[in-house]
DNA sequence: TATGAATGAGTTTTCATTCAT
DNA sequence: TATGAATGAAAACTCATTCAT
């Protein structure tokens, strides 16, 4: 008898439902607009059948959101160490991309802005453009490669603060050595491409 | 007749009091956390005094947050557009981690994860452990420096992924590549000093 | 399966309960006094319970008095035009009354003074107590007469003012005439009667 | 000296333009809008200064609305009572709305619809639209003097109903005659100019 | 197991009134 | 006496969670 793993079948789709619904809210109107009637509703299930698979919201929550982060956090490790650091980084962060083309909607629901208060969205992107303004200024920076190198550079200062908070030892001095160390060399060669 | 001005530095002092009771309960609690009640609370006065300096929570939350971003985007900026680009970036960068320095609790109020919830809080940690392991892993990274290496690399790649969602047409191989530009020269300075 | 319908009927009941409080609570203390608490308590129900019902304390006021006002503006229209307006007059003035009769509760919620400011109420008792001495006054009116009569000419006033309200350019002397179009005949007929 | 005069005289002009602001204001948005923030800003006063004139927010009603029901119920009264007392009627009502004339705005906040709650002005109009319409249909009552003789009948039931309503005993039946007795004679003159 | 009405604690916001200046 | 910031009780409304059907 299959019956049981029919049922099953049916409980993990119905469960699969709810994630989705999730997941698609927060993409499009951020968490706080993640209430379990929405979410049902979304599902098109009743408010009460929701308990019957998650313990709570933030159950729902963990579950939407989490296990995105694991597979970002663990794509599939390879067999063996590549003998090349670099080959291994690049698959490594290959896959995070390729997770990301594949996966633009749950993406945006966990990294984009939506799920953010206003001010904080607002706030990354003044700076976005303040650096991408800094980035143009010199003109060593071709027109068409400068969104994307302020984008990564604006998260390479976002990861040195997140650091530096946590490193009251540490001196401005050396945070920006350390993230130079990064930006310099892509400047440099852009440099010298251009004489 | 300064009395004018008395009562002004008065309302400006409540006013701060406010926003720094929000801040502070940002960085500890997270943005949920912030209700009109915990605030004037903490503020240690009463829910109706609150609409006396702002017009809506979100008013405050702007004000809690917003000036913050701007600081950080707008730093004093050259008198002159210094001749070296790198000069000019030096300080640039060097401001923002000062900035970091002076302001450290205020910074981990909008930079740091509280404001998020708590499964991107973890999310974001998962990835950075993970990145740390990878970048552990061949030996080339002193162990003093895994950790800040770590963190603006996590930081680059969130970038990439953000710029990513919202550019459907670029490639995996493509975000990667660019991604590398900005690791690859560091850890190859690295790898030749150990040699 | 009436299953639905006892579910339906039920949820009919329970909205009831609450216009039937509403009723009450603005026929008893006026509508100032109508909150979304006193009505849910009055009713025996939880606060959130009232928002399955209505939209907004708005929503309940409108079903607990439009409806009424409905009634009273459309009872049974005859099916074919009575060929004595006056016999149709009769009819249609005869089911308002008798709706009185039959809803007086419910009545003295939407007509009452209840529903109105303490000042208003007092105000309109007052120019009925007027009203009221100068039809006593000249002994036409004998005395169980008086107070009827009062009311009547009372709301016919008010009546008056509201339309003159509403239209700038008739004349105080024109509406007054209007006025005793209606007041004249009647008096008239007990001067004769008394004589 | 007549210091004390003029600050009397000062008091009761600042007074007055409170009285003035909150009639205003009734008759504009209605008694929900009165707040005492908005009465004193409307007079260009402080708010504590309110308290200066009046003890309480339902002390203003009551000296804006009150006074006017006052005056509106005991205009000059006759040095002797008129030999007709069809004279003193028509003098009653006439200075009545010579009132109205001159103080429209003033009779628009105690007696328009702006103070009742939406449902209420919206079921009053309906009534009296209804009996417009009955008064139409039988082609009696020449087109231009439809709205007023509504009007007229509309206030001329309402007070018929407040009196049912407090007056149990009273039949419908009765009531009905009692309000055709207003009512007949001017259609029937109506009927008879149309011969 | 599915349903959705019921619950009530908690949230934002308003406003009459007080009181120090 | 005039001012207007401060107060806090009370209002409307939301939503995670429970539970009878």
């Amino acid at each position: 008898m299959d019956a049981p793993n029919r049922s099953e079948r049916r409980r993990l789709r119905r469960r699969q439902r709810l994630i989705d619904a999730a997941r698609q809210i927060i993409a499009q109107e951020g968490v706080a607009a993640l209430t379990v009637t929405a979410v049902t509703e979304a599902a098109d299930m009743a408010v009460g059948s929701f308990y019957t698979y998650f313990d709570s919201k933030d159950d729902l929550l963990e579950a939407a959101v989490w296990d995105v982060f694991q597979q970002l956090a663990s794509p599939e490790p390879p067999a063996s160490l590549p003998a090349n650091p670099l080959d291994h980084a690049y698959n490594a962060i290959l896959q995070v991309y390729e997770f990301v083309e594949t996966q633009r909607d749950l993406m945006r629901a966990v990294f984009g802005a939506g799920h953010l208060a206003d001010q904080f969205e607002r706030g990354h992107k003044l700076i976005s453009q303040r650096i991408t303004l800094v980035v143009e200024q010199y003109g060593i920076i071709p027109a068409e490669d400068v969104p994307w190198i302020a984008a990564l550079q604006t998260g390479l200062i976002a990861g040195g603060i997140g650091y530096a908070i946590e490193h009251p030892d540490v001196t401005a001095a050396e945070m920006t050595e350390r993230t130079l160390k990064f930006i310099v060399p892509v400047w440099l060669e852009y440099a010298q491409a251009g004489e």
